[in-house]
DNA sequence: CTTAAAAACTAATATGCGTTAGTTTTGTAA
DNA sequence: TTACAAAACTAACGCATATTAGTTTTTAAG
């Protein structure tokens, strides 16, 4: 059969990691099996293993790639020294603007790391907790210099991380609403309310 | 083997839907077996059968008993008098304490409905949507009367839908903070925002 | 006790899965 | 053209799945 197709990516083993997003977001993990993605890709299943370990490796890779672009970019945002509003800000933006540019290996991320083979599920879990408590630690900041609210720092940061996770749904229908506007209202919204 | 254990339930086929909604939100429904879920009812898999008509039939009961439950609760707000914000914040709190107090079957309507056959997949979909578009007119008519900031209703409507189903997580960690506080600090700050 | 229905069981079917082994084709460089 | 390696293939293994059929056990009423 024909050769499978690297598409834009550089290498063949890029290309299953992307169809391979794609398909665990749209099937789940489990339910996602390697012959369709073969499929997808042209070929039949074992031929995918010149490329590739196992079908959780390729769980392993998104999760991990997808979490450590995060933890980047928030020790980015530790080490600035804008207010904490700014910085906060910054933060929703870039989760708003990844999981908008990157959708399919971020939902992954986000929804298929529950089946994570051990120790790599102990280790994701960690990553979010951790991920989580450098987030309330920037809060709290802003608390105690009374620039946010003095509400639970764990109730905002929650908050935050879900309404952004939920670009998933918009990722769907589009509506007539561009990128900028999404990101601008939501940004508005998450910092002041919507209340007139 | 023993017999199914109904516990708190009436009815031996409701201890299996409530266990089968831990069991798929758990695992996710692909990945949880007939076998497993027999096995936590204390009876072979097979038993099953005399009770339920298939397992994909389980997961439509929970989908759809949610479903109905939010769509009715959304209509009593549709014919309430009261402000639209008193409208919002009582919707933001229903599904908060609908997610804490039936977690499960919230989960599973959330996360597997995905998993459904058609016709009951487009179904489902189809009432997602609908849902989502009720509460964009009632956003909208708060715009109208001036009371709720002009920020895009869709993205008012996405922001305020994610964020409650962000409770999945706080569910797991529990940490200081109790139902009410979290509740009362999630409504101050969708409806209010953070900045002091 | 007897009996009939309810509810469990065992055994088996058909299907699909990830993955491996071994083989053939394809592409490339000498 | 030859030779070698990369990359595809086919066939198959072992296992798990949902579900059905047929049978036995349990329960409860007469």
């Amino acid at each position: 059969m024909a050769k499978i197709k690297s598409g834009n990516n550089t290498t063949k083993k890029e290309a299953i990691i992307e169809q391979a997003a794609f398909l665990f977001k749209t099937k789940g993990y489990p339910a996602a099996s390697m012959r369709e993605l073969a499929i997808a890709l042209g070929v039949e299943a074992p031929s995918l293993y010149n490329y590739i370990g196992s079908k959780s490796e390729l769980l392993q890779t998104i999760c991990f790639k997808v979490a450590s672009e995060f933890s980047f970019n928030l020790e980015r945002v530790e080490n600035s020294s804008e207010s904490t509003i700014t910085n906060v800000e910054s933060i929703i933006r870039f989760h708003i603007q990844t999981m908008l540019s990157r959708f399919n290996e971020v939902y992954v991320a986000n929804h298929e790391w529950k089946h994570l083979k051990e120790p790599f599920f102990s280790e994701f879990l960690h990553f979010r907790r951790d991920y989580e408590k450098r987030l309330m630690i920037l809060i709290e900041a802003g608390i105690e210099k009374k620039e946010i609210k003095n509400l639970h720092p764990y109730v905002t940061v929650l908050t935050i991380l879900s309404a952004v996770r939920g670009l998933e749904f918009w990722h769907g229908h589009k509506k007539n609403v561009t990128a900028q506007e999404l990101e601008n209202d939501m940004v508005n919204h998450l910092l002041h309310g919507i209340v007139k």
